[in-house]
DNA sequence: TTGTTAATTGGCAAAAAGGCCAAATAGAAT
DNA sequence: ATTCTATTTGGCCTTTTTGCCAATTAACAA
């Protein structure tokens, strides 16, 4: 068991998937954007917060390839790109009920 | 489809748990503890960064009963405390990998 | 008791993340 | 062409996170 470079790459790789996904309002996108897509000005006002800070946890996920665009007249409507990470959610919720 | 009071309560609390998942010195930790408990200083000499900074890393994770930690003599010995965050770490690869 | 080792805690400074506003882009509509 | 509307980007400030050191606590060892 050691901390060599390989695996030091392996988890500073994950780590960032882990802080892509760890913020109540991307959460929430990937809820919202799982069954239906959605502009960002919609989000950005069933949330409540400004269409700028939404665009950029938008950007986020997007960069993660977890959600992606698809450009309609000029909006984008977002929807989930990877079902698995919905895998992680019910995962999260027995973790969260053994507390 | 909504961001009410409940919906929010129940990703942030979902968003805490993801980020004491996101940081490669803490998901080292559950790769390191899975099989074989091992004491603080074991686990920060491994990594290479001062026992006060794993010491921390650890608490944050017996926060949210990732882990647990058992007493012997002088020494305390963690343990991976639910396997179930395993199943996030394969889901993890498999999303990183189709990037 | 005294000394040694393991672990935690407090404090501080550096780095990263988050969120708003304002400005810039890109299209659509008129 | 001009005006709207949706989105992105840059800048700035605030909050959070991280990591070291120093001090403290706890428990074993002699």
């Amino acid at each position: 068991m050691a901390m060599n470079k390989e695996i030091e790459k392996e988890f500073l790789e994950k780590a960032e998937l882990f802080k892509a996904l760890a913020h109540p309002t991307r959460l929430f996108i990937i809820h919202a954007v799982k069954d239906k897509s959605m502009s960002v000005k919609e989000l950005s006002e069933i949330v409540g917060i400004d269409i700028s800070t939404m665009s950029k946890h938008l950007d986020i996920l997007k960069k993660h390839k977890i959600i992606e665009g698809e450009k309609v007249k000029n909006f984008i409507y977002y929807r989930l790109a990877i079902p698995c990470v919905l895998n992680f959610m019910s995962c999260a919720i027995k973790v969260i009920g053994k507390k």
